[in-house]
RNA sequence: UGAGGAGUGGGCAAAUUGGUAAGCCACCUGACUCUGGAUCAGGUUAUUGCAGGUUCGAGUCCUGCCUCCUCAGCCA
């Protein structure tokens, strides 16, 4: 259970149940998590999860799951388990309050036939095209249909053949009698039901009809005793309705629906329809590619549950639409690895370096600390020998202004080792440069006494004979533009895909204490980032993720200067 | 041009409910540093959508206006 969480931010939601309690409103708090499943869950999920359980928790109520499943033909079970995988692998329990609205067909069906009873709901026999004709519009209002006068008892026993499966989709629906004049389009006589002869992922072939979303949410939330119902705010126009139904059956309680802003973040998609289309397009590798923003692609790509939740405190919770800036998502994770994930020495992109005066065949053990900012981290030990690798942007033949790496006859240190000074450039016929020629300080070993020496820069390196090799993945972000939804109904975002969101990197060079690690596992990439194992990986052939890189100051630098130029 | 919502620095987001604009991210300095990381110290961005009004005092109250979002599925 998340129980690391910092002060809470104050935010209206809190608000309004901390005067609901003081005013003897309501005596507890329950909340639910009502997810359809028909698709993965992603960042803007995690935002509802941490509100509703992180609520709960913090008013000493309780938090259920409930599958929103009144849809058979786009839902799945490979959802439902997705789901509950992520809610608990982000933190959250829910105990035995697990439930699904499937669960509450039969009783619904006993309300729909008690407003039937009551008057107020009846069988339309229109087609859709021709219901949608009556509804009137934004600025007009709609016209009763001719079945609505149709009396209790023929509507009741519609209703009732509706069930038995004596009519084919489309040709009957259940409609509420409100008002087909009402300027909110929502309370226009809206539908309840509707006939689909589709097996449903749970009740199978039982149901060949039904509910809908208005009439089964604020009915399955009365039924389990929710006290704060938390949606998002396209919801605020169903808002009448969900009391309506409410108001016109003998529920148990009365749930208050209350509506917040949903998560946008830059540089990505958060509409399940536009994942699934990602996924089903064969744009990206999977619902839990890493550059995905669901829950199950953050995960692969190494985020942690401490760090998501984090973040969807921080980001406070309010009623106005807003995009968050993903560099606030990173740093989440950043301050949460930066405390916590060992360090280690991995070259990306390998140069050669050989130390002329180091005797050819020796090998040191250098002491290396695990982690800084971690004591209990402990050292471990590195082999040093004469034939080395760094990374190639650590070399630069003309060095530009503030570059403090290594160039020809510059010094610079190789951390926990020695000072070393490039006094060579090796290059193939093309002119590219295949290798450093570089001479070592003896006295400069870290730790010894004359070790003292300041120079301006520290590098990664892995001894070349005992580097194991690697793929890594680095990741950027999914799209070239902040908002990639911001063409007219976001129809042209796949235009916008960022071709460079994924760069596989082969033959990278690692120090040999990460052979064998297991999928999963984080580390820092001393200097780039932090990255962790990929599922791919295999015995031999290791694959890394790039979570997120570090903070890169001099990155920032160069791309001032090149900005200049 | 119907109804319902929302407008606070570059991005999020507070403001004890009329008392003189928090915090986080980003950005910029400087210090420190065997990660150009981290950390520490400091700094720049706000006449709170606009215009009036009430008040000793308005982000908070009143009036008018502007902009943006949601709704015309037998999706949720």
């Amino acid at each position: 259970m998340a129980n690391d969480a910092p002060p809470p931010v104050a935010n209206f939601i809190r608000t309004i149940i901390t005067e609901d309690l003081r005013a003897g409103k309501r005596t507890r708090v329950v909340t639910r998590f009502p997810p359809e499943p028909n698709g993965y869950l992603h960042i803007g999920h995690a935002k509802s999860i941490c509100l509703n359980f992180g609520l709960a928790r913090e008013f000493g109520g309780v938090c259920h799951l409930r599958f929103d499943d009144t849809n058979p033909t786009t839902e799945d079970v490979e959802y439902v388990d997705s789901i509950q995988t992520d809610v608990r692998w982000l933190g959250f329990d829910w105990g035995a309050n697990l439930f699904y609205a499937s669960d509450y067909f039969e009783r619904l069906y006993e309300y729909a036939m008690q407003l039937i009873k009551d008057g107020k709901a009846y069988v339309d026999s229109l087609s859709a095209d021709e219901i949608r004709a009556h509804r009137g519009t934004l600025t007009e209002p709609g016209r009763d249909s001719p079945y609505r006068s149709r009396s209790v008892e023929e509507s009741l026993d519609l209703f009732t053949r509706m069930r038995a499966g004596e009519f084919a989709d489309g040709t009957h629906v259940l409609r509420a009698k409100i008002d087909m004049a009402s300027p909110n389009l929502t309370l226009r006589d809206p539908t309840l039901y509707r006939i689909r002869h589709a097996s449903h992922h749970r009740t199978g072939d039982r149901w060949c009809i039904y509910p809908l979303y208005d009439f089964t949410h604020c009915l399955s939330d009365a039924t389990e005793g929710i006290t704060h119902s938390i949606c998002t705010l396209e919801f605020e126009n169903n808002r009448p309705l969900y009391d309506w139904v409410l108001d016109q059956l003998p529920v148990p309680c009365h749930p208050q629906q209350i509506e917040f802003a949903r998560l946008n973040l830059t540089y990505t998609v958060m509409s399940k329809r536009k994942l699934l289309k990602l996924v089903e397009g064969g744009y990206v590798t999977g619902w839990d590619d890493p550059r995905m923003p669901t829950i199950s692609g953050m995960r692969r790509r190494g985020y942690t549950p401490e760090a998501l939740r984090d973040f969807c405190e921080k980001i406070g919770v309010a009623k106005r639409d807003s995009t968050v800036d993903v560099a606030m998502l990173e740093h989440s994770i950043r301050e949460d690895l930066n405390a916590r994930a060992p360090r280690v020495m991995a070259v990306l992109r390998p140069l050669r370096v050989v130390l002329e005066n180091y005797p050819d065949g020796q090998v040191e053990e250098i002491e290396a600390v695990n982690n800084p900012e971690d004591a209990a981290a402990g050292t471990r030990m590195l082999p040093f020998s004469r034939v080395l690798y760094v990374e190639r942007d650590d070399f630069r033949e003309e060095p530009p202004p503030k570059f403090f790496r290594l160039a020809p006859g510059r010094e610079v240190r190789l951390r926990y080792a020695y000072i070393i000074k490039c006094v060579g450039v090796v290059k193939d016929a093309s002119g590219e440069v295949v290798e450093l020629r570089c001479t070592y300080d003896a006295e400069t070993r870290s730790g010894s006494p004359a070790s003292t020496r300041k120079v301006k820069a520290t590098l990664h390196w892995v001894s070349a004979p005992h580097a194991i090799d690697a793929e890594v993945r680095l990741y950027d972000r999914l799209f070239t533009v902040e908002d990639p939804e911001a063409g007219k109904d976001g129809a042209d975002y796949l235009a916008l895909l960022n071709p460079g969101a994924l760069e596989r990197v082969t033959g990278t060079k690692l120090e040999p204490s990460l052979a064998g690690v297991a999928p999963g596992a984080r580390y820092q990439f001393e200097r780039q980032g932090y990255f962790c194992v990929d599922p791919d990986s295999r015995a031999g052939a290791l694959v890394f993720n790039r979570t997120v890189s570090l903070r890169d100051t001099w990155a920032k630098i160069e791309q001032a200067g090149a900005g200049r130029r």
